[in-house]
DNA sequence: CGAAAAAGTGTAAGCGTTTACAATTTTTAC
DNA sequence: GTAAAAATTGTAAACGCTTACACTTTTTCG
């Protein structure tokens, strides 16, 4: 059954027989209305099946009932991943997902990123997933208005979710030291560059930090810049394996990437861990399949955990907060791609 | 520079000399506008940086800006992918992207389909993706007064965009055939009953023709259901096996559903192709890298090609339409899980 | 019990657009 | 050159909500 018009504020004043004002209050659990008021109001809203516009309520000064997440990509799995789960939250609490993916192109960045006022007319509040920002965006964003969290980002003045991303790195590292290995490369995640809060940047952090305990230095040549994706991967291991001496292990920042460089390996004849060990990390869910050891992370966890955080800065918009940076639990999968050194 | 307040259209008609009314119109190119006129409003607007308040906009009956993309999951490849490609083209097209998981739950499903008109006060449009709609719903979705367009729905009253299902499927199925196989079974996507207009009830019809081409009939037994998932396909090669015998060729209705099968076989000690060949329908990344047989489509083009079509609704709203179905192309990939028949 | 304080409710003015419709200017046609 | 038609522009009323402020009712307390 499709309402000719649908019920407006209006209708259910005069359902209730209060004024649109204090409907108005009554729908938003404002204080100053009678527990009466409250019920003749929730009644007749119910009844009418009313809704707020959105419009409406937005332009007058309201929310807008949505909420934006943007991501350096929608359709790597990590993302996708996280986006559902956080999609899954919002909707739950009422809130509509705007979806903005950078494609990893500067451009886009610059454009979503250089109009955050205009964002903030739209949405009531943003969840960025792994974007790298530089302090005056952090600033710009502050002041956008906007209710903020994150995934996968550290040391920004907001809510964040993720896993201690050194000591995964360091622990991936760490297990192919352990086997023997001392000729690392890493497949790097692309923007470490400037002054950046980035995931990968803490990655290399960790990658360097298990080098150093084991008295080895992380050497540039082998520091490979690589798209987090297959392809990225796969170009990146192909590189390496035509310009220089394959490495005795490899880790990779991601599942998907530690995938590619897989191919890469086999078009060119070889495999792991027969003439390279392979880690990455993630637990994507063909690992299991491919034998590739790795560091799993929980990531819908990551995603519904910063949703939640978000959801809840919207719903008490006053309440004095202490913004936090949770760490979820992250484990090592030793599987077939890695071995001792021989 | 955060600009203290937004330029409001007023401010535009201040500075352009023109009335707020005639504004409006210049802004969105409606008749009766000298050129003069769009000239100066346009200039006063750029040097304003103005940008209409999609809020105020969708208030006064005008258009929200955004366009809700449905989608059964957002988290399988094909959906991510095609949802990728749909918010480029909005996004280029200056409209928000509202994404909208079903999460593969009846109850989401319906909760979101039956507040069609809640819907439409709150986007412009819908991309629908591979979602099983009644007659009803159909119904509902054209008086709802959203522009509609999909992807990989057939025989809908909206511009959609796809591949020859039926024929993709047949492909699949003759494959597998031409190769002495007769004992098919078939991963079929879930829903596929009711009055539907999905995907997977034509896949079934190719693979039904296919066998009948052979002399063959379908049997009930071997219409594995499955999730259109890696798990999903796991599932049910698990309780294929189980409960069954194997037989000896496997269709399976898209990739990450074969990669499942693929692991389930090799959980039981099997392996394709020598235990049974498999192939699937998509072409994914991975498939390449685990010699999976399969009919590759265009997955991204086919998001933009339909949100594309969309967009064109939007801007020519008058225009007389023909909704039409555009196939693209599809393309047999013979790789390793499938062999002749021994 | 009465005055002051507190709690609850209503009035009316926006918020920034779109759009009938009226008013004005320009063009057309005789 | 003028009346009628066409094109352009402006006026003002919505759209459905929030909110400052005024008003009324209830509670508190000496």
């Amino acid at each position: 059954m499709v309402r000719a018009h649908r019920a407006t504020i209006q209708d259910v004043a005069v359902l209730s027989g209060l004024s649109i004002c204090t409907v108005s209050r009554a729908l938003r659990n404002l204080p100053n209305v009678s527990e009466k008021a409250q019920r003749q109001v929730a009644d007749a809203a119910a009844k009418l099946g009313y809704k707020a516009s959105s419009a409406a309520s937005r332009l007058a000064g309201g929310s807008t009932g949505s909420i934006a997440i943007i991501a350096p990509t929608a359709t790597a799995w990590f993302f996708a991943q996280a986006v559902e789960a956080a999609e899954e939250v919002f909707a739950d609490s009422g809130y509509d997902t705007v979806l903005i993916s950078l494609r990893n192109k500067a451009s886009v960045r610059r454009k979503v990123l250089g109009d955050l006022s205009g964002l903030a007319q739209r949405v009531d509040g943003v969840l960025l997933l792994n974007v790298e920002l530089s302090d005056d965006e952090i600033a710009d964003l502050l002041a956008s208005g906007l209710a903020v969290a994150s995934v996968g980002m550290s040391k920004v003045p907001w809510d964040n979710v993720g896993i201690d991303d050194e000591h995964a790195a360091w622990a991936a590292t760490s297990h192919l030291l352990g086997l023997g290995h001392w000729d690392l490369a890493v497949l790097a995640g692309r923007e470490t560059r400037g002054n950046s809060v980035l995931t990968s940047g803490d990655r290399l952090k960790g990658f360097g930090r298990a080098l150093a305990e084991h008295h080895l230095t992380v050497h540039p040549d082998l520091v490979i810049s690589a798209d987090s994706s297959i392809d990225g991967g796969r170009r990146a291991m192909t590189e390496l394996i035509a310009h220089r001496s394959v490495p005795s292990a490899i880790f990779a920042e991601c599942d998907e990437a530690a995938f590619g460089a897989l191919m890469a390996l086999r078009e060119h004849g070889l495999s792991a861990p027969k003439n390279v060990s392979i880690i990455g990390i993630d637990d994507h869910p063909m690992s299991w399949f491919l034998g590739l050891s790795t560091v799993a992370q929980p990531v819908a966890d990551q995603g519904a955990f910063a949703a939640n955080l978000l959801c809840e800065r919207l719903q008490n918009p006053g309440a004095p907060h202490q913004a936090a940076n949770h760490l979820l639990d992250t484990k090592l999968i030793e599987r077939k791609t890695t071995r001792r050194k021989r």
